[in-house]
DNA sequence: TCGAATGGTTTCATATTGCTACCAATGGAG
DNA sequence: CTCCATTGGTAGCAATATGAAACCATTCGA
């Protein structure tokens, strides 16, 4: 495993975690392979079925996961066939699927439409995920900015 | 604009909103192209110079992002050329950006590699974004789950 | 032990991406 | 006003990524 080396080619950006964040799991996939291991996923069957993705597609999407540290392979006892799990990194992905399920749910969803929820431990929905300055104050774009290192 | 019509074909899992919010913006470019509008830019060289994306890539992404209410153009007075805005959406899309960008500073640079920073008003760094439940304790992919609708 | 399910690989067609050249419309300098 | 550089694109083509289908070795359950 390697979570720091880039895709073939270099990052897109070096410098900048959210680009990297982006090489790494920013395509048409990854997310929903996270998203779906994150909800009990664990074999190569599980993902194409839930997901309809080609199995190509999925075998090199895997297969990048696990080389970038995302996703490992175990051998459950008694030599059974591997499973796929999430690493400590691919858990802490955990805040990333939220934001990005959030801002569906407020933005690409119509009003009577309905979707999927998340629901906490105690079946309470999840509250809404808001980035806050070291004051405690909401934050957004306006309100912050980034420093570039030379 | 409209924000609740998927791609050509369809989305890829109707009734889930993170897949909904990776059909939208869950290509190599979009989220780049977002974080940049965060930082300021605004026109088509801008992106351009800042993201090393070819034109007409660049040219059908702005426009998938203004059809799908993400950005908007609007033109200054005096009849300049237009610029590229975030809606409200867009601004939305704040919190998954920084989601994005504290996982890659966790997971995807090693200790002593340099990178950019997000800092509030005030110069001090971001505190971490933690999806909590409503009992306010950290929630987790092992401490909630998803509800799917019929 | 046999047959079905699993976890792929290979091949080929199609779709997406990127590079380069081109072009019309600003818009600032003189 | 007249140039001419810059801006904001298009068009065409090559390279790459994706997807559908067929194929295959291994594993597991009856």
């Amino acid at each position: 495993m390697d979570v720091v080396s880039g895709p073939a080619g270099g990052w897109t950006d070096p410098r900048c975690p959210v680009a990297r964040t982006v090489d790494l799991v920013g395509d048409r996939w990854s997310l929903l392979i996270i998203r779906d291991a994150m909800d009990g996923a664990s074999s190569f069957t599980d993902f194409r079925e839930r997901l309809g993705i080609a199995r190509n597609i999925l075998t090199d999407r895997l297969r990048r996961l696990v080389d970038h540290g995302v996703l490992a392979t175990s051998t459950p006892p008694g030599g059974k066939r591997h499973v796929y799990r999430l690493t400590d990194a691919g858990q802490d992905l955990f805040t990333t699927v939220v934001a990005l399920r959030q801002w569906g749910e407020r933005h690409a969803f119509a009003d009577d439409e309905p979707h999927s929820v998340l629901l906490d431990d105690n079946g309470g929905a999840v509250p809404e995920l808001v980035p806050r300055g070291q004051d405690g104050r909401p934050l957004s774009a306006t309100t912050s900015h980034v420093r570039k290192t030379t």
